[in-house]
DNA sequence: CCTACCGATCGGTAGG
DNA sequence: CCTACCGATCGGTAGG
């Protein structure tokens, strides 16, 4: 059955909520769910984050989220799942751009600084810090979404490899540059000090040195 | 009757300690706590670890840590100050040393590397990736070693730039290698792919960049 | 350092 | 999504 018809004449018997289907009200209750649930991982870690912390932060009771997750660790599931996917479809475009080497890999490095630094932006440092609470069954699923990831940013290293601007673009350099960009995440403090685009000005100019100029 | 799980108790020789000053085998037995800790909080952080799981690895009962130590936190914190005045001392030999800019840096850059992914090396890691379990007081008191750890590496990229081996000596800089450099914890497998040694020889060519040829 | 124990809290559930 | 609840576990302690 179609979600939403536009053309279908109007039902003759008027409308009564399903009652079975998941209406979009619980849709956006777990929305919430996940968005505090990231807030709070990244804050307390996900051992020291109870699900009543999660329950009281959206204004639930306590038993309540288990009416839309199965148990806690679902909830770290969907917290780091979504924050990938949206950073993977990010990386997608940016390694799709015609941009030249250097101004992709720029945008890139960017990119993912908003994504780890940026306000209301949790998904992917509690992916990147809370992966070992994540158990192995989660873990599989991730780590094909993971590996894409990193095979964009491989890609990037080649360009720029090719266009001179490094040395060597081997895996050991990739997380290399993976962990000074993912340290970020504890020790930038939002409105002090540098901007974002002003770090990852810095940032790339590191990364490139001076074989870039 | 099979339900003999936990590990059995310790023998039980009474045995004739001085009641008033904390003798030498109390003082291993403290030691033993902090080793067994460091790994136990890396592994599984430091929520995610209990004290009867840090009593089980050293063959105690589980109210028996605490004779040894008033809190659970008082053990994190012992951890975290062990590894850090060992690598302090570390740094601050290096930094007095004759070598040259380069070598100075290459033994820094190696000598972390080994802290961070040494067997049995888990006190800077677990310094790196639990902080914020630690109370605001102990973090206070653990800074200020941390403060000393920083200018000295400071210090040797001062170095490096006065010789022209990096273009800059920012505080963002040392973040950023520092990044590099601690990240190696999340991906390193020791045994496979390269030694630390190797792992050592081209993070130093990669901060270094071309600039160094 | 052990025995024996406690109050608090936790993830999760039954039934509406 | 709430009410009402449970069994398990946790950090920590008294007393020897």
């Amino acid at each position: 059955m179609p979600t939403k018809t536009a053309t279908t004449p109007a039902p003759r018997t008027p409308r009564k909520r399903p009652l079975v289907t998941v209406s979009e009200e619980d849709r956006n209750r777990r929305a919430d769910l996940v968005r505090v649930s990231a807030r709070l991982f990244r804050e307390k870690g996900f051992d020291g984050t109870t699900v009543r912390d999660i329950a009281d932060a959206v204004g639930m009771r306590s038993g309540s989220p288990f009416y839309h997750f199965k148990t806690k660790q679902d909830i770290l599931a969907a917290v780091m799942e979504e924050g990938l996917v949206a950073g993977l479809a990010a990386t997608e475009r940016i390694a799709d751009s015609g941009l030249d080497a250097r101004e992709k890999f720029h945008v890139l490095v960017r990119t993912h600084l908003e994504t780890v630094l940026a306000e209301g932006q949790d998904f992917i440092p509690v992916l990147l810090y809370e992966w070992r609470s994540l158990s192995p069954e989660h873990q599989a699923r991730i780590i094909t979404l993971k590996d894409k990831y990193d095979a964009r940013w491989q890609d990037v290293l080649a360009e720029l490899k090719r266009a001179g601007l490094i040395t060597s673009d081997s895996k050991v350099v990739r997380l290399l540059m993976f962990g000074a960009v993912n340290y970020t995440a504890q020790w930038y403090k939002r409105g002090k000090g540098l901007s974002i685009d002003q770090l990852a000005e810095e940032a790339v100019e590191f990364f490139l040195g001076a074989a870039g100029e």
